[in-house]
DNA sequence: ACATCTTTGGCAAACGTTTGCCAATCTGTC
DNA sequence: GACAGATTGGCAAACGTTTGCCAAAGATGT
């Protein structure tokens, strides 16, 4: 309807300036009699007025906007960090941007660039690749908060889960179970969160008694998880020593190693025990041989926002780390 | 670095006024001496200014920000949507904008608000919902394009496959097999795109000879599809003519009739052929059992992108049906 | 009656950009 | 040497908002 109701349109009618009616837009209603802010609130009502977040963004340098720069949103798992993040993001009243890296550092840093030049409000990096871009980020004190991994180039507050604690669960698991050969499948390019997960799964099994030759230990070329399982699941089956017991950090990595284990004419749970880090609802429907570690990506989102509200308080706003269940 | 490098700073730099520095950064170089030009062009490039699409937009009423607004991010396939978008409007210059109805009208109309506010360029609407600021955004004229499903309010440029051709060769593929009991399952929560699919395989049964009684239907309640699946499945295969044939309007949907036919102790593809319309990437890991017309989510970013263009430089654009394969 | 303080509200600048219009300078022609 | 026309470039307004500052009142105290 009205494509052009602005604080002039209001204020022409409401019979004052431009500045009272901003002002009691804002909340500051002792600038104005009572009588004035009921006139002005009568007026903004009946021409359905609403601040233009353009020319607020100009004036204030800084915009509702929140850029979430995240590495691959074909992953359902950061599907549901996009969706609830999005959700959260627009319950406190802020416009999410998107933007899909496809984990390369030359695009987070393009995007970087263009969310700087958008005068976003705040950055939400999940699965952040090393970059200038970046680094000049995490100096430069925008807020930003760190998703799944952590800053890659110093530190920075970050939401996800205690990774090392995760894969020692695993550990124990297997262990209580009483396989003899655990192996642990993971991406060559590698983040904290799967370096942390790994060296909790090994330091847990040495621990309980494993020497590290004994655990079979396989990584993967590329960005895509399922093929990087595929690829190390290959090598894992054709090895002497056959796993009885895998971890993959990652659903994808087990969907791959699972298919190749079909391949291989492996039962699995019954020849080899898969368990995963990530436990996306898929999987009860598409894998439920898989068992998984189980991060609540669904309540990232909300984790995510109120520590960006924390952030702009300027609040100190260290990490938080989510609790999982093993399903 | 530079945070404040505007059309002042290199007007400053370059000795001119600030409109010519701004009528050559916008390519109008016949306003000015090539000297100054090149003086001018040295002096963005020393500074390092890169225009602020804020300003911008206000002067112009206009962003360079593209809504979309999609039904389920959750959905691999919505999200493979969102990311092959992304991508093709990073590449043409422009800035994506993510909103999550969760297939609610009233969020629908929340957002479409909020983005009109954002004065964006223009609306991708993925599985659109009807509801009133539709009918109004159709009305108005604003640059937008339908994907997978048509305006529900109207009509309107669209991104799509030809659902009944999809639909009728899923009926001639069950035929050719020789099965006698088809099926075919879809929400009851209906979109122009699952009726299509439902209605063309109806049709193409119909012409080879089946009754419309012989042919079961069941449909599911609610939004997950995975749910419409699991719910529908259990009407049919309890029901006395159990299909040898399903139709899933979407793989969602066959993951949760298969999982359904699990407990039921049926062997998939074995006692029951299931085909499916979607075919992400990750049906032929976790889902190798399903066969699908498969649907090139991954260049719907390109098509729409290109859809948009068109629109925005005043030409037709009616409507684009992807071609499908079967695999 | 005067000084002082508070209330109420407007003016105008600023954010960064675009663009219509006008002014100065140059080129060429008579 | 004067005039038309083209070339070159700046001024200023506009987009919608926020906010420092000032001014006109009214209220209070002496």
């Amino acid at each position: 309807m009205r494509e052009d109701v602005s604080l002039a349109t209001v204020a022409a009618r409401a019979g004052v300036s431009v500045s009272t009616v901003s002002r009691i837009v804002n909340g500051q209603t002792r600038r104005a009699s009572p009588a004035t802010v009921a006139r002005v609130r009568d007026a903004i009502e009946a021409v359905g007025y609403r601040p233009n977040p353009v020319g607020r963004a100009l004036q204030r340098g800084q915009s509702q906007l929140v850029a979430m720069i995240a590495a691959n949103l074909d992953n359902p798992a950061m599907a549901t960090i996009a969706s609830s993040t999005e959700t959260a993001l627009r319950e406190a009243g802020y416009v999410m941007i998107l933007c899909d890296t496809h984990d390369r550092a030359e695009l987070q840093d393009e995007y970087l660039f263009a969310m700087r030049a958008q005068m976003v409000r705040g950055y939400v990096l999940v699965a952040a690749v090393p970059s200038p871009g970046l680094s000049e980020l995490s100096t430069s004190g925008a807020p930003t908060v760190f998703v799944n991994r952590r800053n890659p180039s110093g530190s920075g507050p970050f939401v996800g889960i205690d990774d090392a604690a995760a894969g020692a669960a695993v550990a124990d698991y297997f262990a209580d179970l009483g396989r003899r050969v655990p192996a642990v499948v993971f991406p060559r390019l590698s983040s904290s969160a799967s370096r942390d997960r790994v060296s909790g799964f090994l330091a847990r099994l040495r621990e309980r008694g494993w020497s590290d030759e004994a655990i079979v230990r396989a990584d993967g070329e590329g960005r895509s998880h399922l093929q990087v399982g595929y690829d190390a699941g290959a090598r894992i089956f054709d090895g002497r020593d056959r796993p009885d017991a895998i971890l993959c950090v990652s659903d994808q990595i087990a969907y791959g190693v699972n298919r190749r284990a079909l391949e291989c004419g492996l039962k699995i749970p019954g020849d080899c025990e898969l368990v995963s880090i990530d436990g996306t609802p898929l999987n009860k429907w598409v894998a439920p041989w898989l068992k998984s570690i189980e991060i609540p990506y669904a309540v990232y989102g909300a984790e995510i926002v109120s520590g960006l509200q924390l952030i702009w308080r300027g609040e100190p706003f260290g990490e938080r780390l989510l609790p999982c269940k093993f399903g």
